[in-house]
DNA sequence: TAGATTGTTAATCGATTAACAATC
DNA sequence: TAGATTGTTAATCGATTAACAATC
């Protein structure tokens, strides 16, 4: 059914809003749903969501529009939703803690198994029922463990040691608070981030010139 | 100096890394920077660095390249950066204890002046020296100091009747860490999202489709 | 069948890249 | 002056929108 090869940037960006978009109808207890009707969700064009679709395979049924349980189903599958991915945090502070619980939340089948610090003080403390380890108890754990991301949750000025360690170790996919581009010094990694700064900074321009 | 008036949101997201990467630049001590150097820090070319910089006025020098120094501070000037944004943080859980922190650190101007949870077992904590208060102290605190932001660091499903008090109370600017979408139901506002969750289902593709 | 809505191709729009004269 | 690099226009590329035949 994937035809998926050469997805664009643009159309990745917007299948997480597909999928929020069917949970979203699914919870009101609908069945059917038309390119319009979701394109008026996300504030796009029907042309657009069907384009969209239609990379991955013919979801809808002409006249009727298109199945949400099945079409949400398509785009779990699509998005690798149902397998589960075990991840460790770097970084106990605040960010790390809320990433955690934010992790253990929702139906997307991410798994935290460890949160390392490197500041002993938090080492007698625990987050939604995990330990918080060391830093130097990395290696003995992602060898035995296998964690399939890191998420960087420490200083800025942390992360190019901390990053290399993780690679040293197997991680090829991060979750990213720090400002540091971790897909520039190693390629072959996958990255997601969450540049804060520019958020933030885009929000004083938008501020300014509004 | 500023031609800025149909800014493309293309153009508008570079900002900010070409903020950081004179940064960089100045606290290595360089003076001076040519596009193409430029260009290789932000991953593009040197071309779309001219033409991006040039919405905004012509910085540069021919045969010289751009003066560090000075495209900083027209960068910072055109972002808004120098001047003070004051914020009231909803919410003071481990998400908003650390975007507290995150506002100060920086030097964004951006001004953490309260913090506000439903809960009142925060209500004898504090976070930077800020007492957390009450929500229902929101009103008079908003009427008093006229925030500039709020930063929302609540759970979805409180989002839209917590931002609908906050617009009520005259916030028109929002750095949003929730999944609701302020600028559809109030299209008045400017919100900076931070879709935490699409940044995660991201994350589940790219590693599904490496 | 008639109405609705898809899948898909073609047309438009916008953003990126290339090219080069201007000029430091 | 000669070399370098900008500012800017033109060409290319990619993404969005429009249109419509296919079909449920």
């Amino acid at each position: 059914m994937t035809r998926e090869n050469n997805i664009s940037k643009a159309v990745i960006s917007r299948l997480p809003l597909y999928y929020r978009a069917l949970c979203r109808l699914a919870v009101d207890g609908k069945t059917r749903v038309s390119s319009s009707e979701l394109a008026s969700m996300l504030g796009g064009t029907a042309s657009q969501v069907r384009q969209d679709l239609n990379c991955f395979g013919g979801f809808g049924q002409q006249g009727m529009g298109y199945d949400i349980d099945r079409l949400k189903s398509e785009i779990r599958d699509i998005l690798g939703l149902d397998k589960i991915k075990t991840a460790v945090i770097i970084g106990a502070g605040n960010l790390g803690r809320a990433i955690a619980n934010k992790l253990t939340n929702d139906e997307l089948n991410f798994i935290p198994i460890g949160i390392f610090d490197s500041d002993p003080v938090f080492s007698s403390l625990s987050v939604k029922g995990l330990p918080i380890m060391q830093d130097d108890e990395l290696p003995a754990f992602c060898e035995k463990f296998k964690p399939d991301i890191a998420v960087l949750c420490i200083p800025d000025d942390k992360a190019p040691e901390l990053t290399d360690n993780l690679v040293m170790l197997g991680i090829r996919n991060f979750w990213n608070f720090t400002g540091f581009d971790i897909k520039k010094a190693y390629p072959f990694t996958n990255s997601e981030n969450v540049y804060l700064t520019d958020s933030l900074i885009t929000l004083s321009y938008l501020i300014k010139n509004s």
